[in-house]
DNA sequence: GCAAAAGTGTTATACGTACACCCATGA
DNA sequence: TCATGGGTGTACGTATAACACTTTTGC
């Protein structure tokens, strides 16, 4: 008999810095220390619901569209209260303003992934492992999913997009293969017609995250070249033992 | 309070066939149906642990090499005893012969994948959903990472590992740029200096499966692009809701 | 007009694809 | 010497990267 419960590794591009929704724990074990929101499963409540419902009992933040299970955490010793499997979630949001609503939420707060990543000693039980895989998780994703679309708001400007992506991966990107690359990728971006003001400089055309994938045509995958990894050889860690 | 057991998805190519390893249940639920390998974590253990050792003795198959953690499945009503939560793991194994060790083995077999998918009715428990999440990462992790050289035996020829990418997708690749592309990627292979003998036409060189990743240069990953996905859009179905 | 950011055009290069061709073996 | 599969050379099309250039705004 174990007892299950979910964590959610809820990321944000925010201030120009990967940030992430933590909360400071109100008792024991690890009491006034850091930890993703989480916490016990009910009886009759599906993981994924689970998930949602700790994310704004926790934070006062309702869940955003993407919420995907990350990895599931079960070392015996991982809870000293007892042996405890822990399912981790993975939720994308755009920057969301602070974390102030919800009943244990007055100590919900957002933080740097880059500084907690330093030191895994600021975080409860083991988040810093779990936050470690739901960073490497993410980034990967941004390379080959329309990720990166639910760090923005409903609308949103090419720049950005652009700025998640330099963001995340710390690189420069040049505006303009960028601008095409999205604009002409089928699927991924859609008008609105609508042009963002206010900013200096020529106002930029706003778009919206594009279809989901099940009304497109789903283009032939392009298998033929086997894709092996070769620019960067066994990048995505896989588990070997 | 919950159970929490583990469940293997052994995959391999075998017969020219995408295959999987299942046992036949020996008592209810679901008595004589196909399942998963799989069953309760001890108080004492770890996961992965857990699922290496039901592996073994559910079909008397060692684990290999190749061994991840692929998803948990926990819906309040998978299990008709009760709560249940299972957390699946993906293995990718050499054609290892019959199964026929173990002590529960008796009823464990190579079954093919493909007719698995066709009929969901044919597996135990949400068996059938397991099995199509661990091919779809599977096939995924073709794309990406040397997974290929799992399928084969520690030493290969070039033409064995196309097969495993032609099986899998089924496709046929041109074999000499397949050849050009996977001796060039770096750290994907090392030639051992022997060739395979026995069969009709040149004997092929042998290789081994290149570095695990850490001790090569791990080349400037080439975030250059972006990695929108241009030629299939949205492929990898992330779990909106 | 000037600065700044959005967006387009142009070109060199790299990579994938197709396919012709040579190599090494068994029958 | 012929058939078969292993492996190399080469030409061509397409995608990317770099950067010059035009457009549209606020000041």
């Amino acid at each position: 008999m174990f007892s299950v419960t979910v964590d959610v590794v809820c990321l944000t591009v925010r201030d120009g810095a990967f940030q992430v929704l933590l909360v400071e724990r109100g008792g024991p074990p690890f009491e006034g220390r850091l930890a993703l929101p989480g916490g016990f499963v009910q009886v009759d409540e599906n993981l994924e619901d689970a998930a949602r419902r700790e994310l704004r009992e926790e934070t006062g933040i309702e869940a955003p569209r993407f919420v995907e299970q990350l990895a599931t955490y079960g070392e015996p010793d991982r809870d000293p209260r007892g042996r405890t499997v822990s399912v981790a979630f993975l939720a994308i949001a755009a920057d969301l303003g602070e974390a102030t609503g919800g009943s244990d939420a007055a100590a919900a707060d957002w933080h740097r992934v880059d500084e907690l990543l330093r030191d895994d000693s600021l975080l409860a039980f083991d988040h810093a492992v779990i936050l470690a895989d739901a960073v490497e998780r993410a980034r990967g994703k941004l390379e080959y999913t329309p990720l990166a679309c639910d760090f923005c708001p409903a609308e949103f400007t090419i720049a950005e997009l652009r700025r998640v992506y330099e963001t995340m991966w710390d690189l420069r990107l040049d505006p303009a293969n960028f601008h095409r690359k999205v604009t002409r990728a089928d699927g991924f971006l859609v008008e609105t017609g609508k042009s963002a003001d206010g900013g200096v400089g020529r106002p930029a055309q706003l778009y919206r995250r594009g279809g989901s994938g099940a009304d497109l045509p789903a283009a032939e995958p392009r298998y033929d070249g086997v894709g092996v990894p070769l620019g960067s050889p066994c990048r995505h860690g896989a588990s070997y033992s």
